[in-house]
DNA sequence: GATGAATGAGGTTTCATTCAT
DNA sequence: CATGAATGAAACCTCATTCAT
């Protein structure tokens, strides 16, 4: 979170009686800066957005923002953390709901599929502006990160603690497998404004993570294979000879 | 190399023999040039990268590096074309050397590991500054990322040919699944110096790619037996190359 | 004036009763920048001029000004802007004071010599700098340029429709000798530093465009002894309002 | 003329037997940079015409035009004077050809429009960056301009001693009339792209130049102008009653 | 004579951030 | 709390011209 001096999360449960009357105009307006902000990031980019548009969207001076957010990139983190803690306690609710390595896989994909497909210009600002950030190790929103992720990660370990799962499976890699090849694989809709079937994705990016390449049938090919070992076997036998 | 304007054709008017001794110079100028850019965009990233302090780093004018790149960014083209073309030549004799589909998915993935352990600060360019560009799309360089990608794509296609793979395999997606995972597994090492087994991983990837998670258990069955065949023969391969 | 935004609008959350307090110190600083602008561009010309060099003599730093201008093209335009107002607004008195067309004519080209004399820097800029800029048509200052010469059009069609000139006359015509003829009999004055009788000038001039080279012979005829007693009328009314 | 040490003018009648081979060389290169240098000026202008552009169009390396001609500029003059010089014959002929004002007038009138219509783009050029020079005045280029206009002065000159002209006409205005009229007149013409009927034009402006607005009937409007003359006189009357 | 590499001095514009009011 | 004027540094790129070769 961590805003110059507060935000939202600080004065939440105080709904009482008399500390912060201010607070709460002070909350109003962070969050019209914050709405601001989002716009003019999504529509330009972090590096083009410029503090003067998103006072001016939000109604007010210029300055007024960095008593807010002491910093551009703050904002930025801000507007990112909203995007991220939805998105978290929707996979964290759809986690516990669910049993079982596939339906579980299945419903995180799901989700981050969607997260694609429906705000693409946060995406995009994820993966443009912030990793690329020089900070972005240690700040919060990789926290964030880490904990959004994390879920996929307490699948696997479950799925190995009910046995459906070999005990080495490396579920760093996994978890790898699972946003890095998403994220590729959803570039051309970000960049190329092409459409996908949310579900058609899911349910085959699923069985990919699951089986891999040579699911369809454990015995697929294994002529093939062994045809290819003997002639090269031959191969090597003459060549020895020669 | 491919300097703005071609080095070769400027000897017009000299109906001689030498090819071009003036071009040996130029050459010279722009691999100079080149190395600077080089260490400059790595240590600062593309955008903050200082045109200005490569011409420091060069020892020349600042306005004589854009008459050898016409534009900062064709520089980082440059730059990255010098990185990407070994690299595609790597693969491509790979490929052609290599049958099979383990043993060239094992390729591919062990040669794109190196790239990001042997030269991460390339490899951080590649991630952060280039395909942030408004206008990848259509860039020479994405278009050597694409024939770089390809030789994955391309070992599936042989592989569904050979019988060795069913025929409903979504190659898009498992190129995505490849240099996406990779990409971000390797974060670690880019952003964490972190340091990894290069065979490890490679090894343990290649599997995750092929069998997924539920990959049938590495003692038994046929397809571990052949598996097991297969890396042995190439392990000897590789031993009599070395 | 109209700076790149509205002035008066700014006050929108103030809902008190002074119009804008602040705006009193932004037009002030306006009008610093436009004065050091004026200079620069009569001394140097709008290419040669640099903005640094306006900023410096304004004593502000170079980015406040395109805070005001936000292009140095937009502050030409204003010091331009500055210059044509009142003539625009003298020439349109004279014309609704004074009736018949040699009358109207004389003070037109009356006023358009002082130009010459009293700014001749505004007046070589006019000149040199800003119809050669290639948006010249459809901006601003060709708009106000063609409100200023309008005028002479205006005399000559109510000339027509009076009876006092042939309805053939080509007013197009008329206008680009008008003022394409002063301002070529007006070069000596600004590259040469010659002066000029401006009365004298005047005179002549109306004289040349109402009779052309071929006049009746000045001393003769009715068309001259009506002349002279329109002159002599015209001059006592001056007289009088002096 | 005046280029660094010879061009066209200075071997011209030396077409005799020695002295000479390398400056017909000279001569024929002299030629090919100005006629690459008319082109791009032409095309762009002088200020963004890059002398880099004009080597590469010449088919010589960028260095070589400076031993040519020292200076951007001069290479402008001599394209310029390359114009001047044709047209100055041009009108020469014509004017010892022709006898009589207004025959004279009316070719030198036809003639320039012409070069409005046939070459606007060398008349842009006149236009926009030859006068605007900061030291147009004693170049060799004004001393071809005042050349070239003198033929106006002399056709009036003539007209004076031959009875045809009053003696007190003034040349200097009428030269200015001329010219500057049909400057402004040609504006579309240069900058709108529109097409103008030049005989329709010479004759018009023929007119315009020899009997001036009221010319179609020296008794037009006489009517009108006492009228108006009766009615004002009426009113100073009642001005001084009240 | 010819080359073309090299220079070097700008020039306009953008903005995050500060601070007097 | 709120304003918005002011800063100042930097950034990319252009070219006429010179000069070693």
């Amino acid at each position: 979170m961590k805003t110059s001096s507060s935000t939202a999360a600080d004065t939440k449960t105080t709904g009482n009686h008399a500390p912060a009357p201010l607070s709460e105009k002070r909350q109003r307006r962070a969050g019209e800066i914050l709405a601001a902000a989002r716009q003019v990031f999504i529509e330009k980019g972090f590096q083009k957005a410029a503090v003067s548009e998103i006072a001016q969207r939000a109604g007010i001076a210029e300055g007024l923002i960095f008593r807010y957010f002491p910093t551009k990139r703050d904002l930025l983190h801000e507007v990112l953390s909203e995007m991220y803690e939805p998105l978290i306690r929707d996979v964290e609710e759809g986690f516990s709901r669910l049993q079982g390595l596939r339906a579980r896989l299945r419903f995180i994909i799901w989700r981050h599929v969607r997260v694609y497909v429906e705000t693409p210009g946060l995406a995009r600002l994820v993966l443009h502006e912030v990793r690329t950030g020089p900070d972005y190790a240690g700040s919060g929103l990789h926290a964030l990160h880490v904990r959004y992720t994390q879920f996929a990660q307490l699948a696997l370990a479950d799925a190995v603690k009910d046995g459906e799962l070999a005990a080495g499976v490396d579920t760093e890699a996994a978890r790898a497998m699972l946003y890095g090849g998403l994220e590729h694989l959803m570039w051309p809709v970000l960049f190329g404004n092409q459409s996908v079937n949310v579900d058609a994705v899911t349910e085959s990016y699923t069985n990919l993570m699951l089986h891999g390449l040579q699911a369809t049938s454990p015995e697929t090919g294994v002529e093939a294979r062994l045809s290819r070992l003997e002639s090269l076997f031959a191969a090597a036998e003459r060549g020895k000879t020669a």
